[in-house]
DNA sequence: CCGCAAAACTTGACTGGTTCAAGAAAAGTG
DNA sequence: CACTTTTCTTGAACCAGTCAAGTTTTGCGG
């Protein structure tokens, strides 16, 4: 039993874009599927245990087509490298550990479109409002508060 | 006359955050108020006007040091290198233009701490949050709504 | 079922922002 | 003014991501 999308769904996905069926495209949509939030180098090793010669470079050429098409969905917190998701139509944020830097989906507390009207807009076209939580996951707060020995 | 903050403030920010007084150190924060959300390259430039011999090393390390003291601001949108900008107590936040990349200030609608409570925060230890409107600059809207003659 | 044009992938080199390491030069202290 | 620590210089290394040229596939039309 499949939890969320199937391989048939993803094929369907892809042809939805224009984008052609191959290979590596479905590798990269499982890969990120099973990986949410994963950085480019674990989706490259994620992929390679399906598809062992696809090169680095298709990776990222997927990757791009992918976020381009708006198929999945691409983050980038400061000090991480891109990660990526499953696109899934919520428009949710992300907690983002200072330390460890793990990720992890929150819904805003104001439901709908947070903040989305900014006070003074300076004349932008403003079409999506991003929000990024910063604090510290539960494991490293946990390595943090050993019992400190200082001598 | 000074718009904002004066050459001695600088040298008691520093003193105040326990970092020694250095003229690399000054420049940096002078470089910084004068040219907000300016890249690493750009400050390094901006700083070799009035201090030609500082090496690129020296102004990463003191933007390192600026910003683990909170004295400076770095941000880094997607796509962007870091950016900085002088520290004010404000929560403020930034729109960032998809296609040039420059970034604005803005003052969220919720005026107070917007969203700082997250529906399920994952046992995370939230201190921040970090909103990032994306959108289009008046200047690339302009350029891109130019006649277009296609053939 | 076969061949063709466009789109995708492989290979391999390269870029450029950022970091590492070791020594020289300042800053602050008594 | 000598001493310790922090900071800056120099120069090399790192590595995620990008470029470019050539080969393979896909999807389509005959």
């Amino acid at each position: 039993m499949d939890h969320h999308t199937t391989e048939a769904d993803f094929e369907l996905l892809l042809r939805g874009a224009d984008l052609r069926v191959t290979r590596p495209r479905l590798a990269v949509l499982r890969a990120v599927g099973r990986h949410p939030h994963a950085d480019t180098g674990s989706l490259l090793t994620a992929v390679r245990t399906e598809v062992p010669a696809v090169s680095h470079q298709a990776v990222y050429d997927v990757l791009g087509a992918l976020t381009d098409a708006g198929l999945v969905r691409r983050i980038q917190p400061a000090g991480s490298m891109a990660r990526y998701e499953l696109r899934v139509g919520d428009n949710h944020h992300h907690v983002v550990c200072r330390s460890c830097g793990a990720v992890a989906d929150v819904d805003c507390a104001v439901g709908h479109t947070p903040c989305l009207a900014a006070a003074d807009d300076h004349g932008f076209a403003i079409d999506e409002a991003e929000v990024t939580y910063w604090g510290v996951c539960p494991a490293c707060a946990a390595t943090a508060a050993l019992p400190d020995n200082r001598s």
